[in-house]
DNA sequence: CCGAATCCGCCGGGATACTG
DNA sequence: CAGTATCCCGGCGGATTCGG
């Protein structure tokens, strides 16, 4: 693939299908709970425990969205008390690989970016090289 | 990899790497603006040209953005018509990668997300099978 | 146990006007 | 041409409370 169609792929239509995919995993909690029901079928409390910092109302929220967009099943068994499991999808599951690429690229150049950060910030940055160069 | 592993890549400490890339890459116009800047570099204007709806407010935020973080380049000519140019740097386009992936996976699973929300919307989405198994 | 409803602070981002 | 500064609004997301 050359870098003119790469590009092309990105920008589509003025970009609306990567608009279209940020807007719906770009939020603060779809990527993490796609990956934490990636492989296993788990409650909404089992849910709530694996992801850190996650309340219950963002919870429900990103659960629904994913519902409605296809990416996750909802099963609800009729007991005394209530049970609810969630599940990828085939499509659900698809997104896993796309999510693997971003999470390496970030863990791959997090400290790069880091450190750029901190030149950036401490230089003049109109002038003079990086502190630590 | 084992779905075990790849779910731990994107979970990473508590998804922290995931959030950064997200919190770097999930807004409005950074990918729009790594992509156009894709094999080419370019003026302030021209990218304002090429990206359809973005203001100058924002394409100034986000290009320096990217600078602070390293992926974007910068050069300003001395000149009596002043002139900027931008180009991505090797960090800045090893990013293009991951965002075709998403891209690939946005264009492919476009139609289905579209037709499932309808299906959602529609019906009471507390019975009624899902519009195609 | 699962989730809906309400209240509210924060900030992304658009429009506009001004500068060098 | 290439920004910077200011105003404003919508909604994301956290805390909390109520219901089945």
């Amino acid at each position: 693939m050359s870098k003119y169609e790469k590009a092309c792929l990105i920008r589509g239509d003025g970009g609306r299908a990567v608009r279209g995919v940020l807007d719906r995993i770009g939020d603060k909690w779809t990527l993490l709970v796609v990956a934490t029901l990636h492989g296993e079928r788990m409650r909404f409390t089992e849910l709530l425990r694996r992801i850190p910092g996650v309340s219950q109302r963002m919870l429900t929220l990103t659960l629904r969205h994913l519902e409605r967009d296809g990416l996750v099943g909802r099963t609800v068994y009729a007991e005394v008390p209530p049970r609810v499991e969630y599940e990828l999808t085939a499509t659900g599951r698809t997104l896993i690989g796309p999510a693997v690429a971003l999470a390496e690229w970030a863990i791959e150049h997090n400290a790069g970016i880091e450190r750029s950060r901190e030149a950036y910030d401490g230089a003049g940055r109109g002038e003079a090289g990086p502190p630590q160069g």
